[in-house]
DNA sequence: GGGTGAGTGTCAACGGCGTTGACTGCGTCG
DNA sequence: CGACGCAGTCAACGCCGTTGACACTCACCC
């Protein structure tokens, strides 16, 4: 069938994907097993290797969905830091957080941590860095999605104690402004 | 023979003890299996089992050393953000980052993750959290854990790039300000 | 209209996995 | 001596990801 017309392929590939990342962000890459995908949309589980050649693979094309560089990065560069916590603690942007930690907890699979990886770099990184000024731009690019991997792995775990003993607001002001640190590159 | 003399237990249990913490840390969880570890050890998967009780907690064992509050917190407020960095990139602690990366993968296993969680609480932020003024030190140690973390669990990947194109001392000083601005607590 | 070949799907099986339970030695204690 | 507990093995269980053979449908072409 393949319809190539309007872009929409076959239905039940479209299904067996959204139930692998109903399952995968739910219980995670491990706890999810290719037959439960393949139950979850009523085919075999062979089919689904045919359609995705592997869990792996299958995973990292529906939970690491490359979504490009957001709009977060526009603004002034004094405010950056702040900006870019509000997007990353964004409540709706549950899914997304919960996504990249279903990442980093697989990525003990090679082929998952490449993929982080790179999703990081084109979706962050290089659109950041050439935001910078300075000359190592690059490192402080780096550091900066390191700052923002560590708080996105963070956050579901300690993220409702936070939001409740000291609210979101503050969070967004003290985290903002490491990363601002790094931001405006303290000339040391 | 469980040589019980000097108090030190049985010689297989360390070796398979041994042989685990080798291939956890070489390979990371998912790919080494219990058989390895048991034929690194020269014993049946079995026995395994029964010192360890399962995959899981062998590996939380034997990893997850919980490696009490180390000497890093020790000295002046004003240098603690280049400390603790300084401490975490430290060269001879590379087996320690290793290990932490090794867990951070492996926390798709409910097991692991709260035992990670439980070790950088013990190790970590509780003596931080003593340490730092303000109403919201407990907060502000666990965003500062949340750094830590983004750094150790970066570093394997980014690491070298940054050695060479910044040097270590230069990642030190922009990361230990970052760290810093947490410590000082921005009165926002 | 009947072959052909590609796409879609099922089924049974493979080897490896973590884990278990039954079993064997063996040193110790009563 | 007999009972007991511990160290250790062995064979098996059920689940896993993955594969190859097979069936069915349907467009296409002579």
């Amino acid at each position: 069938m393949t319809i190539t017309a309007a872009g929409v392929g076959s239905t039940t590939r479209e299904a067996i994907a959204a139930s692998a990342r109903e399952l995968f962000e739910e219980r995670g890459f491990a706890a999810t097993s290719v037959r439960a995908i393949a139950a979850g949309a009523g085919v075999d589980a062979a089919l689904v290797m045919r359609h995705f050649g592997s869990k792996e693979q299958l995973f990292v094309e529906v939970v690491g969905a490359s979504r490009g560089a957001g709009p977060e990065l526009d603004g002034p560069l004094e405010t950056l830091g702040r900006r870019l916590v509000e997007h990353v603690l964004d409540p709706e942007r549950d899914r997304e957080r919960r996504a990249y930690a279903a990442m980093v907890r697989a990525s003990d699979h090679d082929g998952v941590r490449e993929s982080l990886r790179q999703a990081a770099r084109a979706s962050f990184i290089d659109g950041l860095c050439a935001l910078l000024p300075g000359p190592d731009a690059s490192a402080r690019a780096e550091l900066i999605a390191a700052q923002i991997g560590g708080l996105m792995q963070a956050w579901p775990t300690v993220g409702v104690e936070l939001l409740d003993t000291v609210g979101r607001q503050r969070v967004v002001e003290l985290y903002g402004a490491a990363i601002q640190a790094l931001v405006d590159s303290p000339t040391g």
